[in-house]
DNA sequence: GTTTTTTAGTTTACTTGTAAACCTTTTTTA
DNA sequence: TAAAAAAGGTTTACAAGTAAACTAAAAAAC
């Protein structure tokens, strides 16, 4: 048996990249009293993509279930970052909308990931970069496809 | 303000491929009657890399607190993966070994993970392949510096 | 060399996330 | 269209992970 090398897969690079991301932003959103957990982020994300859409959806984009929704959406409407409005079309369904502040932190997290690109790729040229997200965005769909059934979301709105 | 896309972020990229790899894999495990928790594959890796490490390094290399990792260690020495010895030369210490089952999982899960790294990147090449992960590796060790203080320890066993 | 401080790991109390049961509305089907 | 099945969200009960207090050993300070 040769020896392991955690480099080579993507399974261990990924997650040990996100979870360090995380780690690496959170001391700077207290500092900048921005006080929503870190997780939320990635609920404002699909909400900057598409503004108004399901709980239900945002489980499958997220990959949790919809308690974890529920409780997550408290957070953010708590932060006045969102707002939940009955859908006119389905009484049972919840429309997800951003507020001003919602919006507003698009900017702010954009230049903070910016940031962090650039400090921690000095040594790699813009076209690995590139690439990289480009392999990456390929996992992602292929992934998602396989996990969910359909295509994300994002994609079709985004291309 | 521009259309936000996700796909041009490192932090959403990993995040979410990290995630969906754990679920995608993980109906796998069952069948496969392997019972610990996908979690527990990092402390698995970090064996692999180098055995007989304490639970302090676990800890910082995981990104996750000591309880948590006493809780993991408790799930592997269940399930007869790894076995705690005290630690010689450090009466405080305790030093954590693969058990020859813990080892035999190595090409169990390295197969897998190669498995899912050639179903998932049909539409990407070798190189552009071994780009991606030169750029997560870059990150892993520049943000694995920025939260423990020191370089990962992988790094100097796997060069 | 004794006292103080720090460190590795465990235990206990809490927080966050999830599974399962529930309510309400919609869709299916007969 | 009435009954049955399914679907979106919430609530409740549980599981996994974390923080803080604790134990015991080592290192540092004096």
């Amino acid at each position: 048996m040769t020896k392991f090398n955690p480099y080579n897969h993507f399974g261990f690079l990924t997650n040990r990249v996100a979870r360090l991301i995380v780690k690496a932003v959170e001391p700077d959103m207290e500092t900048d009293g921005h006080c929503f957990p870190a997780s939320c982020i990635g609920i404002l994300a699909e909400l900057w993509a598409k503004d108004g859409i399901s709980q239900k959806y945002l489980g499958t984009a997220l990959i949790k279930n919809k308690s974890s929704i529920t409780k997550m959406l408290l957070a953010l409407e708590d932060d006045e970052l969102i707002v939940k409005v009955n859908d006119p079309e389905d009484g049972r369904g919840k429309l997800i909308y951003l507020t001003q502040k919602g919006r507003d932190m698009q900017d702010i997290i954009e230049a903070k990931s910016g940031e962090m690109q650039e400090m921690l790729l000095t040594d790699c040229s813009n076209d690995e970069i590139v690439i990289a997200k480009k392999v990456l965005a390929e996992m992602y769909e292929k992934l998602y496809f396989k996990v969910n059934g359909h295509n994300p979301f994002l994609h079709e709105k985004n291309e």
